[in-house]
DNA sequence: TTTGAGATTATGCATGGACATAATAACCTG
DNA sequence: CAGGTTATTATGTCCATGCATAATCTCAAA
């Protein structure tokens, strides 16, 4: 036993990475089998398995049965990056948070959501804008068609207290979804209500939730301006 | 035996799913302990265990050491976004790839930069300009500043075959670093380069990578102006 | 009342063994 | 020789058990 460490399945991942980095391995590569490197580690075939199997979870490595392992071709870029809870978001820097429904309304499927909510023709969705405050200051607006067939009980709702956002996520399971990130001009509208220009570049991001087949919600958050979305890699 | 599937720890996932999804055990809630749950499923606590950590690595339950596990009170939203490499990218478009260095250069760390480049005052770095292209159009503006110091070869590339980029993330192992999304507005230069009005709003991520506590690179790559990032949840 | 040592306990990790499963390789047979 | 069948093999999963470790609780001493 060393005095750092003493076996342990990170251990191992580390000295595979180590391989795969210094390009012991190649890109390509097929690496030796679980039973060979734990005889070498001298550890459990169950001990490599799992460095192993959280080198694929990072997608350094892919796996197949019978085939092996070998080190993948591109090592991708992958981010993970937290949605935060506007309130969490807001309250984390310090401020205080605040939203107001601005309107609410019942309104037909927009034509530029037909790819993503498949509903009959003519469906009738429930649309919600809602800003959100921090400090009084508008930090998020937020435009919301939700199905109301897929969750009742949000039509009752009156998002005093609660904001639609919050209750959704705190609500409803979803099964999936996408998300879309760019990068847009304010319009008039949106210049007023954040009190800026007209033209203004400001950060959005459109998410759609389903719950199996079923639609669920389709809303864009628009962010007060410079704001900056960090994530560690 | 169901015929639809044997014990396998995604089974026991789903039920502990369902019972959180069906609040079954509220959101704050201490779920019961790994031998209960194992004994109540019929099955070793490695596999309870097993479900268990799975959903922790979702985020969907925080687990301590003897403070057991409970369910998490906001399910954070979690989106891992693969970052393109962009040659990829672009191809995946179905266009032809094509780049060029703009420039290439000494510099100095610049200011806003001295947060994240921990590095003697007055250090040089090499600063490059790339424009990739996709079919001709001009795609994503890249601006990077380099430590040669901790990748000595990058000096010596001219990457009028491979860019920066391309070249970085194939040789280049990094123990972490952060990225930033956000939108700007085209200045005069950027507005030129894009072939677009002044002020047009550019989707733009900023990333800077670390191996252990060197700093390697920080850049900023720009987008053509309506790209949308896309990830799946 | 406070503080600290020790018992308790839930999760974390490791082991060796076993069987399951998928993909490939080797082998038949028509 | 083509096509299908069987053997082989590497990973996937599971089990029972044990020890390690961290957080908490208990209780007695200062």
């Amino acid at each position: 036993m060393t005095a750092k460490e003493a076996n342990s399945w990170t251990r191992i991942r580390g000295e595979l990475l180590r391989r795969i980095n210094e390009r012991v391995w190649q890109p390509g590569d097929l690496i030796p089998g679980e039973v060979d490197l734990a005889e070498e580690f001298g550890c459990a075939r169950t001990t490599v398995n799992r460095a192993l199997r959280d080198l694929a979870d990072s997608g350094l490595v892919t796996r197949k049965r019978k085939a092996g392992t070998r080190v993948a071709v591109n090592p991708p870029h992958k981010a993970t990056l937290t949605i935060p809870i506007i309130r969490a978001d807001v309250e984390a820097r310090g401020c205080v948070y605040r939203h107001a429904l601005v309107t609410r309304e019942e309104r037909y499927l927009p034509h530029h959501l037909g790819g993503a909510f498949r509903l009959p023709e003519g469906a009738q969705l429930l649309y919600t804008e809602t800003m959100h405050y921090a400090d009084d200051r508008p930090f998020i607006f937020e435009e919301r068609y939700t199905n109301v067939d897929t969750v009742p009980a949000f039509g009752t709702m009156d998002f005093e207290d609660i904001s639609a956002n919050e209750w959704l996520v705190q609500n409803t399971p979803y099964s999936g979804g996408d998300m879309v990130f760019f990068a847009a001009n304010a319009d008039e509208t949106l210049a007023r209500y954040f009190d800026t220009a007209p033209g203004t570049a400001v950060f959005a991001i459109e998410r759609t939730t389903w719950d199996g087949s079923d639609p669920i919600t389709h809303v864009r958050m628009t962010y007060t301006p410079g704001y900056r979305m960090r994530t560690q890699i």
